[in-house]
DNA sequence: ACCTGAACACCGTTCAAGT
DNA sequence: ACCTGAACACCGTTCAAGT
């Protein structure tokens, strides 16, 4: 009890975890700049002394949450070298579960943080880790001759564009029940899909 | 100069026009209920005569949003119905076209409601007809030959889930700009969808 | 029935001051 | 360098009161 004059030798991820937890328990709404500081224990002008403003919060939990997003599915990319179609389907599943996982992370992920391109680089470059990664898998699959040939990053934004749009509609809750009633959203994805494939 | 004791006799749909009219140029973080009812002429406290919350007020923006895409994408369907395949495209363009020009209305249209389901039945409404015209539209061409058949659910929603994926990542600047240098989104829109098609 | 003005709790942000 | 407390402008919501 002696060294630490003031809370914490890390406040920054503290005030990211606490940040997350809040949008993991209360929502998008929730996630107040007062109630992160409070949550890690330290006043609500605080945070200034880390994060220049609010927004500048978001990109950092936002900036967590692709990195956490990509050990994920690379763990799943890694478990299914051997079928490349199969790795496919399964990286994408590790998107949707992730989406449904945790909504509101998800949600702030892709939304709020504007004008990032200049303002927020580590944001920029996490984002397109999992989008190169998801290149390489689209070029594996055209190798082997389970994806037509072309340009693998119009493949590639195909692909994500669908596996995104079925997460943001899910969370919005835009899939009628009477299709969710019959087919899980696992399904829903595999379906869609099984379009990009090569028939054979 | 007599009749209307106070300010109009449709405060509410005034207020509905105002908050698109700050969305449009203020984006949705300009979108607060008191500057909605400034910009209506009336008190801070007016529109919760005709709303109950700002939650309540969203819905009835989103409402309207849906109803005006409905008839942009029936006039797009009423266009091209001698060409099935081209239907389906233009109506897509037409729903992304929607969403990249008026980007915070469409954000607040598929965000920010939630629990709709029980809470906002005109919004759920709204948004269904859109969803069956989709379906129209893919049966059509399932009956000519251009779909693959199978339940129509299936494929509007693989096909929604790419417009949709498609719309929300060009908003949220997530596609690589080496790609939109070289691909304009309608190219892309196109790329995606035609995987969805037979090849003959 | 429809609207106003005051009031309350909450928020983001700034800034002088403390260690 | 890192944090606090007071202050300011803004917000959503409520409520008594006015027509």
């Amino acid at each position: 009890m002696s060294k630490t004059t003031y809370h914490h030798g890390d406040l920054k991820n503290a005030l990211i975890r606490a940040g997350v937890e809040i949008l993991a328990e209360q929502g998008v709404s929730g996630l107040s700049l007062r109630q992160v500081a409070l949550r890690a224990g330290v006043s609500h002008a605080a945070p200034y002394a880390h994060f220049a403003d609010k927004q500048s919060l978001i990109a950092a939990i936002s900036t967590d949450g692709f990195l956490r997003l990509y050990d994920e599915i690379k763990t799943a990319a890694n478990a299914h070298r051997t079928n490349p179609p199969q790795q496919l389907l399964e990286t994408a599943r590790t998107y949707l579960e992730f989406a449904t996982k945790d909504p509101a992370r998800f949600k702030v992920m892709f939304s709020g943080v504007l004008e990032q391109e200049k303002e927020y680089p580590e944001f920029v470059e996490a984002s397109k880790k999992n989008y190169e990664m998801l290149v390489e898998i689209v070029q594996t699959c055209q190798a082997e001759g389970f994806l037509p040939t072309g340009p693998a990053e119009l493949a590639a934004i195909s692909i994500w564009a669908t596996v995104h749009g079925l997460a943001a509609l899910a969370l919005e809750r835009q899939i009628p029940h009477t299709l969710l009633e019959q087919h899980s959203r696992r399904d829903l994805l595999n379906h869609a899909l099984q379009t990009y494939f090569v028939k054979r």
